[in-house]
RNA sequence: GGCCCCGUGGUGUAGCGGCCUAACAUGCCACCCUGUCACGGUGGAGAUCGAGGGUUCGAAUCCCUUCGGGGUCGCCA
């Protein structure tokens, strides 16, 4: 090795230890007679320091370089000058007095900063990535990212589990997000697909015995891209056999997550027990099926109280099926029009057709501020004049708002109701502070639908996948009223963020044959698509369930990063283009050819 | 596919019809400097303001188109 230690390990222990080091050149600051290197690998910084009458010959070289120049020093560990200590550097007690120096590469110029923390234009990041992930930050994410992976090894070793790795080329099957596929050369016209996740293979290895099975799997899906979405992703993929009751799987993904989190982000605060939140709850209270659960802001049904309001909107919005919401901003009696504008535009993203806003003005004199006492005059709202003060008193209960607060109020169709009061809900907490980012709030959601009716397509479709069974008991309600039937599935969500998802499988042939029935599929359809399964559950297949959640989310929660690219080494852009190696690219015509497929003209 | 934001020396920003022959910081280059640590000092180079078109006597600035990046709705079992 050209090193025998590393920069960021030195302290006051190797004083008087000759050392040699190599890394790059992260800051220099030359006086003209001595010149200070700060020197960086990937443990650290350390200050080596070139002196023109102790060592001629490696001054010179010190003069040369430049930010980034790969340097190797070979000299002494010192103790710094008494008052020239640094103790904002984890090294800077002692510095090292070069006697040799050597330039093993210069560089040119970086495009950007590598040792300062500035905000560069993300296009030019990941042009250059290679010196992007240079970054100490992209070091600490990256690494973070690893000792997650390790940890879920270990501690799913220790509970028995054995990795096992199935394959990247499958087959299409069809539902759920767009495959991406691979021709095949040697089968004209025929595609292997990239999984989407390793979900059958793994109920597979079940069925063969292997009782528990984890593994860190690629998987791939077709669809536009987010802030935590890749088309590209990892995914922590775990399945247990003889488990019938959710809890054995949620217990063991609660002492997985405190534990991984104590021992890696001690800092965080964590909440244990996750509670297990009933679907609809979640839906009522916070909008999302990935609720933030780190404040407040419960959001309460008024339909009952509104439903014969003079307010057309209120009463329209019961009267066609739909619901009337809300929740209470505290203290937000005093915004603006503008920031008022700026919420109702908010819920039209969401095909709300507004907000109602009522605001319950602070009393004049401070300490009689009882929501007994609130008068005509102290409600602001477009919607006054059709609401008595009985009405607005009951709602304002119900929400528990009180004088000073703003009470935000959304009606019409369920479904657009629950996700523009709970975008709003987000919202306001963001902009009341919150959001504290040293909280894990984690939580399952249960009780799940089973399916989905597609009202375009009028059929059934999995909310999860095809594969979860229903929760006991309810099977006959498949055949009078499938809707109504929730599955043994089970999602653990933490911030506002779905890490992942899991559910107690179909084990038997009858049952899974029962489920594709309703989904749509003939069963010649079924037994092509899904033959496999259907065989394999007929030879002995063990009641199993499992679950699989988005590594590359949970690294980025828990790095503190904003999206999911600042943790994955190579990420792609949004329109899912590698702006590095400029990919996707084009081919040449004879390779094409080869996989018998020609570009259709446009 | 829809909506929103961004694009100005290498980098990050300012400028938002004429004060722009484009400013500031930092980086870069040269010289000076022996205890700095975002070292300091002096001087210098560096931008057809993402691209194309239009409006105007005049465009970085207004309009249209387009490209690139980001956020988001749809989509993502």
């Amino acid at each position: 090795m050209l090193k025998n230690h590393n920069c960021g390990e030195l302290g006051a222990k190797h004083i008087e230890r000759e050392v040699t080091l190599a890394g790059w050149v992260h800051r220099r600051r030359d006086h003209g007679g001595l010149v200070f290197i700060d020197l960086r690998d990937r443990s650290g910084l350390v200050q080596v320091v070139f002196n023109p009458e102790t060592s001629p010959a490696s001054h010179v070289v010190a003069r040369e370089l430049r930010n980034e120049y790969v340097l190797m020093v070979t000299g002494q560990v010192s103790g710094r000058p008494a008052g020239t200590e640094n103790p904002r550097m984890a090294t800077g007690e002692i510095e090292v007095l070069v006697k040799h120096a050597e330039i093993l590469n210069p560089s040119k110029t970086p495009p950007f900063y590598i040792n300062e923390e500035v905000e560069v234009d993300e296009a030019l990041r990941l042009q250059y990535r290679y010196l992007d992930l240079r970054r100490p930050r992209m070091q600490d994410n990256l690494t973070l990212r690893y000792r997650i992976t390790k940890f879920i090894r270990d501690f799913l070793d220790e509970k028995d589990f054995i990795e096992i790795e199935t394959p990247i080329l499958i087959k299409s099957t069809p539902e759920g997000a767009r495959d991406y596929l691979v021709p095949s050369r040697l089968y004209p016209g025929k595609f292997y697909a990239l999984p989407q996740s390793p979900q059958q293979l793994k109920q597979l290895l079940m069925v063969a015995g292997y009782e528990r099975y984890f593994q860190i799997a690629r998987c791939f899906r077709d669809e536009d891209l987010r802030a935590d979405r890749q088309p590209e992703f990892t995914q922590l993929d775990l399945e247990m056999s003889f488990v019938n009751e959710e809890e054995d799987i949620l217990i063991l993904m609660e002492e997985l997550f405190v534990e991984m989190v104590a021992r890696l982000t001690p800092e965080k605060k964590v909440n244990r027990p996750f509670p297990r939140l009933p679907y609809r709850e979640v839906m009522l209270k916070y909008g999302s099926d990935k609720p933030d659960l780190r404040y407040g802001l419960d959001i309460s049904d008024i339909s009952d109280l509104v439903k014969d309001s003079e307010f057309g909107v209120f009463s329209r919005a019961v009267s066609e099926g739909g619901y009337v919401r809300a929740f209470t901003a505290t203290g937000c009696a005093g915004y603006s029009r503008r920031q008022l504008d700026e919420l109702g535009e908010l819920a039209r993203t969401y095909g709300a057709s507004g907000v109602i806003t009522i605001s319950l003005q602070a009393p004049e004199v401070a300490g009689i501020g009882g929501l007994e006492s609130l008068t005509q005059e102290m409600v602001r709202s477009a919607a006054a004049r059709f609401l008595s003060l009985d009405l607005v008193k009951s709602v304002a209960r119900r929400s528990g708002a009180a004088p000073g607060d703003l009470i935000i109020i959304v009606a019409g169709p369920q479904i657009i109701v629950e996700r523009t009061l709970g975008s709003l809900r987000q919202e306001m907490a963001g902009r009341l502070g919150l959001l504290d980012p040293d909280v894990f709030s984690f939580a399952f959601v249960v009780g799940f639908p089973l399916l989905e009716w597609k009202e375009q397509e009028s059929r059934w479709e999995p909310m999860h996948h095809m594969f979860t069974t229903p929760q006991e008991g309810q099977i006959p309600l498949l055949d009078s009223d499938p809707g109504k039937v929730q599955g043994k599935h089970y999602d653990l969500v933490c911030n506002g963020y779905e890490l992942g998802g899991g559910s107690i499988r179909i084990h038997t042939r009858e049952l899974q044959e029962k489920i594709f029935g309703l989904l749509g599929y003939s069963p010649e359809d079924a037994h092509e698509r899904f033959g496999h399964m259907l065989d394999a559950f007929e030879y002995g297949a063990p009641p199993h369930g499992g679950i699989a959640f988005g590594l590359d989310r949970v690294a980025m929660i828990m790095a503190g990063a904003p999206n999911i690219r600042e943790v994955i080494p190579f990420p792609k852009t949004q329109s899912a283009t590698d702006l590095m190696t400029d990919s996707p690219s084009s081919v040449p015509e004879q390779q094409l050819a080869e996989l018998h497929i020609k570009i259709a003209g446009e």
